[in-house]
DNA sequence: ATGTTGCCATACACAACTGTACGGCGCAAC
DNA sequence: GTTGCGCCGTACAGTTGTGTATGGCAACAT
């Protein structure tokens, strides 16, 4: 592969990208409907030409959204679960994710859920990765000794607890979120928080200030 | 007033409602963006004239179907709250609304969730919605002797739950529902269901299958 | 220098949607 | 019976959005 092939490349993927990240921009913002490549074009200081080079129709970008949200929804839950065969489960692991300070990416599963529920396709793979996510959970409770009935309810309760905290427009600081996890934790967990949780919780706390 | 006034009266009503009532199914299928009179007029068989003599805008529409929502909602609040100065509270106050047959009056609260993150004035009133909701739960929780920040931290772990189970789309009966609500209960309230929610739940299974 | 290619602009055809103007029909009132 | 009004259809104008066809231009290869 020749140099100039190599920055081909990069430069294509990187338009590419592009037009993708200001797609999922507005999916969270404002839902499916309002991804038109008109208005995409207007705020990225381009014509329709560009993107229509890029790709073949508007589903083709939305298909990309939808790929970019599985994929980093694969990763992170692939990531707890290798991490599991050398330590031992923690709500940690999902706390790490969940309380991110970028507010975009968590508020994304929201609108796809939303998306999800006019189009079928979209439907099937959001229902796939909530259940891997849920069993994940699940394995969380059983580590604590929980009997298998137990732990379905609590992972569901857990589970469910994220996404509606993240459906409602609460108007909270991280600060103040991560001061409530302490009293979350005890309801959604019957313990007090792990020694790496803890841990976690006083780093987060100390860059949100 | 006549009888002829009373006749006319009670057809623009229901036409004016006929319309609302479309308009909602759809927000709650497909989102606010997807609320074109347009669509509406030819899924009512009828033309575009006819809704331009009942509504100024397509705003206008919109307007009532956000109206219902808060009517709805805030009824039902105030009819537990009032419930609560003759007999003590109890889950079974919430669950007889939240396990409701009707699929899309709960979900409802999504598209309204979701409307209402391009919609600052939409937003401001369903942030108000929520929060009598779940000064309401608190309320419940106090009076089982939680403390202030227990009964806090418990009812927003309830609400959020109940929000998130239906941003889900979970493919569960009415009936496997309701049998978890036990399991739920055990996790959320610490305690086993009471008389009141044991009976209400024996009857709506009995009505489910 | 000349052709190739990656990237984008311009222009056109067309569909979907909003809102307005106006006309018609049924029906109750008198 | 004709007048007035509630309700709706039709026709037109304008906007917004999709997708295609085509041409231009800069950069690089040869």
């Amino acid at each position: 592969m020749s140099k100039a092939a190599v920055k081909k490349d990069a430069k294509k993927t990187f338009a590419r990208a592009d037009w993708v990240a200001e797609a999922r921009r507005v999916l969270v913002r404002s839902g499916v409907e309002a991804v038109k490549v008109d208005r995409l074009a207007k705020t990225l200081k381009v014509t329709r030409g560009s993107f229509y080079w890029h790709f073949e129709s508007r589903q083709d970008l939305l298909d990309n959204v939808l790929e970019d949200w599985l994929v980093q929804n694969r990763s992170d839950i692939s990531e707890i679960e290798s991490s599991w065969t050398s330590k031992t489960p923690s709500v940690a692991d999902f706390l790490r994710l969940w309380l991110r300070a970028e507010r975009e990416v968590v508020t994304f599963d929201q609108a796809m859920r939303m998306w999800a529920r006019q189009e079928p396709d979209v439907a099937v793979k959001v229902q796939a990765i909530d259940g891997d996510w849920i069993a994940l959970l699940e394995r969380l409770f059983m580590s604590r000794a929980f009997s298998e009935d137990e732990a379905i309810a609590r992972a569901r309760v857990m589970y469910f607890h994220q996404i509606g905290y993240h459906a409602l427009l609460l108007e909270e600081t991280l600060t103040d979120r991560i001061k409530m996890v302490e009293h979350y934790n005890r309801v959604l967990m019957s313990e007090e928080l792990d020694e790496e949780a803890k841990a976690l919780l006083a780093d987060l706390l100390k860059h949100s200030e």
